[in-house]
DNA sequence: TGAAATGTTGGGGCG
DNA sequence: ACGCCCCAACATTTC
């Protein structure tokens, strides 16, 4: 029998893995872990938990609907995994790619476990379209541009078409089994999530549109793919499929934008905590702990500023055009180490992508690959005649935004950009 | 997927 | 009719 271990995979349809698993055994058997390492780092009430508990327990009642049913656990994964091959006689482990630092970690213990009771342990690739190593220059280097690095993937796709994997047919061939019940989110320690998540529009309507509206933030016109993603609730190749078909493709290159970051960070692991180009780490930060608390409440004086970050503390979510700005505020205007952002970003982001959140920052910041300059300053007045020009969105998110309650400027903006390139043009001196 | 500073051009007011 | 100034509008350079 196969052990399916299900991680940032939540789906039974077009799942590939899951499909190579029942395609190939006898019978399945799935499970899921919820890894206390990540976990017991989160609040009580986080509501990406409760996302994946809500996905874990739609899939335990389809699999149940099949006379079998998921092993779900909370604990330490290499404990768990090596035990249920025990107890159910396995002979292979079969999951899917994860290419973050931890994950790679954890998997090559793993491997070395299950190796040491002769056990297979089998990886496919799923959440990407192009694994780390598939996408790369001539000189066989990764790309650490872009642009042509879209041009490769887009061709690429277009030679290879966009493989499916009907694992949801097979759902017969899972082991027969009455777990009873998985555990519930109190059991595991959590409560409800403080927020909710709303559905994606993943629509070849929202794509089409996507080039003229994606700029607007109150327009509420972007996917909110982003959770779904992450956990896998919905198949990325699904979504390339239908992207892909859109014109102008602007939606299609941002999920290629999610694919260059991911290859970018397993290529290059340390730049979760260093700068891309390392003569950025000595740029002397003020990291002024005052001005990060008004940052993080939304409480700068500037209202786009302040709007995106109380959106994202009242929902999880911030729209990316405002995500951009308050980066810039962060980094050029308070002159605050990109990691601060990046770190409460990690704690608050229904959407948050280790990749994307860790190359975004490093972008604004002007650190990363393919960045912005660092002489690249949004101005928080010209966004929002750009971008917000009715005020509509400040209006939602600060509605005292124009009354005596609302706080002044926290910064003069001709003092801090002037302030950001002579201290960004100093340490970059050095 | 910047914005400010600086440079250029041309129309209109005016003596 | 002409030169001069002002300045909006646009272009280019710079940070």
């Amino acid at each position: 029998m196969i052990l399916f271990w299900f991680r940032r995979d939540l789906r039974e349809t077009d799942n590939a893995g899951f499909f190579h698993a029942l395609s190939e055994a006898n019978a399945v058997l799935p499970v899921f872990v919820f890894d206390e390492n990540i976990i017991n780092k989160l609040p009580k009430n986080d509501a990406r938990v409760g996302f994946i508990h809500s996905h874990i327990s739609k899939l335990n009642r389809s699999f149940q609907a099949n006379g079998s049913g998921m092993l779900v656990k909370k604990g330490n994964p290499l404990e768990w995994i090596p035990k249920w091959c025990h107890d159910y006689n396995i002979t292979a482990v079969y999951t899917n790619e994860d290419y973050e630092p931890y994950a790679r970690a954890r998997d090559k213990e793993m491997q070395q476990k299950l190796t040491a009771i002769g056990v297979e342990f089998k990886t496919f690739k799923d959440q990407v379209l192009f694994a780390p190593h598939e996408v790369l220059k001539k000189d066989s280097t990764p790309y650490k541009v872009y642009t042509p690095f879209s041009r490769v993937w887009i061709a690429k796709m277009d030679e290879m078409g966009i493989p499916n994997y009907p694992s949801e047919t097979l759902l017969h061939k899972l082991y027969k089994s009455s777990f009873g019940k998985i555990p519930s989110l109190e059991e595991l320690g959590f409560s409800k999530g403080q927020h909710n998540i709303p559905t994606a529009n993943d629509s070849k309507g929202m794509m089409d549109a996507y080039e003229d509206t994606r700029n607007f933030p109150s327009m509420d016109s972007t996917s909110r793919l982003g959770v779904y993603l992450r956990f896998g609730a919905v198949s990325i190749r699904k979504v390339i499929q239908r992207a892909r078909t859109s014109t102008p493709p602007t939606f299609l290159k941002e999920l290629v934008w999610r694919e260059f970051f991911m290859q970018i960070l397993w290529h290059y692991p340390h730049t979760t905590h260093s700068s891309f180009k390392p003569q950025y780490d000595r740029i002397a930060w003020r990291n002024n702990e005052e001005d990060f608390k008004k940052w993080c409440e939304g409480n700068t004086g500037y209202p786009l500023v302040d709007a995106g970050m109380r959106e994202l503390n009242q929902t999880g979510f911030m729209h990316n055009r405002v995500r951009m700005l308050v980066g810039s505020f962060l980094c050029k205007h308070l002159l605050i180490d990109w990691r601060w952002g990046e770190a409460y970003f990690a704690e608050k982001l229904l959407d948050y992508e280790q990749a994307s959140n860790v190359g975004n920052w490093q972008w604004v910041a002007g650190c990363g690959v393919d960045a912005a300059p660092y002489f690249r300053v949004f101005n928080p007045t010209e966004q929002v005649k750009k971008f917000d020009k009715d005020h509509k969105y400040i209006q939602k998110w600060v509605p005292e935004y124009q009354s005596l309650s609302y706080p002044p400027k926290m910064v003069d903006h001709k003092m801090a950009r002037e302030r950001c390139l002579e201290t960004y043009k100093a340490g970059l001196a050095t």
